[in-house]
DNA sequence: CGCGGTGATACCCGGCGGGTATGACAGCGC
DNA sequence: GCGCTGTCATACCCGCCGGGTATCACCGCG
């Protein structure tokens, strides 16, 4: 009667993607009739009308944007449900976690070693990943936990752990007049024009606008610090990367980071409990 | 290839619950054998085994535990999907909120009042529900915001606006000696051995053992505390459904409540967002 | 050693998901 | 105006797979 299967709606969110049924079909590998029939049946099933089709072109209905988002979420929880299975049939004793690449080294090696000591330890294999990504691999089953930092990074439908609160610095060129300072505000580096503050991409890719560079990892960003093109805030632990040419400069007012130990909510495995449980003691 | 259908997931949940293939088959309304043939199907596809088939009897497996964990969300996804999409088709400008009976009244009417002054604003309809219950009718789909209380409530997977924090007060029998002080820490009253601690029921149901009174609603509690016999904690704006034999006297050292605004993260519908405007400016 | 009860196997059938051919209709260049 | 092109919908056919029935293999048990 009202069940989605989640064939139906990978049909729907690739045509709601393309909002054209005959490259929908070509994406899906098969002929666009079916594709329009079983879209028509999951409306009538629904009994809603979730495309507008008038000459020349599809139109999403309000109904339609809503059940995309769901259908979307739906699908990652299944191909995430099937990675999670499978690993979990595979390992029983084995955990992967995923930290963003040049952070919290110091971290996540005491807690490394602090698991490794607990007896029938999961072994840990360590993926690294870039700029938010650890959300996503956590989400679609890749990983069993992360490291991540409040309020960066999107904790929503994560259980968590604090591990570590630390303050912010402004990494500046060594010769930058602001270097000689012992500390700085917000206002500070953003009121000065010779550096302008780089700019991450977003999670779909793009740089919203602004004066600064575009980057997209550390070592981009460390040259152009030490070439005095730009200035960065960072947390405290990552000055480990930082060259000779940089400087680090406590930031008062900048909010606190913390950094978390996170997992899918319901996935209670025990080898992730005992990790949590060894980093609550750390 | 690996792409679970929710059909076979809704088998293996079935399965998994019922650990006979038999009653489980009868539950579906269909034969066992099409659903044996079907979850060995998805063993197959997975390359996992979910089920241990010993004689007489079946049990999951480690990954079968998995699976089960994450078919369940998929299959509350999916239905909350069906139900999200059909209300937003039937009714473009209309809300449902879902709070706690008895609890937030002067902030709900606040919220309310202030919401309606907004030109254009979605019609709302309240929807009152029991300990907790808000959490999954906003996961489930059948409301779009919810009123919730941290830390009280699960509020993974939901984004949140902080509307009010209060303190907490124990509730006692008038007459009890206690009811004279001008404040209590939370050992005193759970030291008092005429007076124990109700006990709420848990998700699935259960009390956790204990002393107190187990209790399902309000008006019981209210009437136990009146009787002397029982003590209570509530959140102070919570008074308002007190009786004259009630005192309620400050804690000092119990956590503060603060009521929240809850919606699902991804769910970013213009109604609920001129919702969430109008509570942040409260 | 039958007997009841488990899940697995064998086999059949109907429906439905998929394909091809074609239609209805709008926009557009001539 | 008239094709031409490209859109989605319709009509029709077919093979597969999901579901049913009958039966088997196995185990525990009196």
């Amino acid at each position: 009667m009202d069940t989605l299967e989640t064939r139906e709606l990978r049909y729907f969110v690739t045509v709601a993607e393309e909002l054209h049924f005959s490259r929908a079909a070509k994406r899906l590998g098969m002929a666009q009739p079916p594709l329009s029939r079983a879209i028509r049946q999951l409306e009538r099933r629904l009994g809603v009308t979730l495309l507008e089709r008038n000459r020349s072109g599809v139109m999403l209905t309000g109904a339609g944007h809503v059940l995309l988002g769901e259908a979307r979420g739906i699908l990652d929880a299944a191909a995430a449900a099937t990675r999670r299975t499978r690993r979990a049939a595979s390992s029983t004793n084995r955990l992967t976690l995923a930290t963003k690449a040049g952070a919290n080294h110091e971290l996540l090696r005491k807690l490394l070693d602090a698991h490794a000591a607990e007896p029938g330890a999961a072994e840990i294999e360590v993926l690294l990943c870039g700029m938010g990504d650890q959300a996503r691999m956590l989400r679609d089953g890749r990983a069993d936990v992360a490291l991540m930092q409040r309020p960066f990074d999107a904790l929503a439908g994560f259980d968590t752990e604090d591990l570590h609160t630390e303050q912010q610095v402004a990494v500046l060129p060594a010769v930058h007049p602001l270097a000689a300072r012992t500390s700085l505000t917000m206002a500070d580096i953003s009121d000065v024009p010779d550096l302008p503050v780089a700019r991450w991409p977003r999670q779909d890719g793009t740089y919203e606008p602004g004066p600064g560079p575009e980057i997209h990892d550390q070592s981009q960003l460390a040259q152009l610090i030490a070439l005095g093109h730009t200035v960065a805030v960072i947390c405290a632990s990552s000055r480990a990367w930082l060259w000779s040419a940089h400087a680090a400069i406590p930031l008062t007012d900048a909010p606190h980071v913390t950094t978390v130990l996170a997992w899918p909510s319901q996935s209670r495995s025990q080898a992730v409990a005992s990790l949590v449980r060894t980093a609550s003691q750390l």
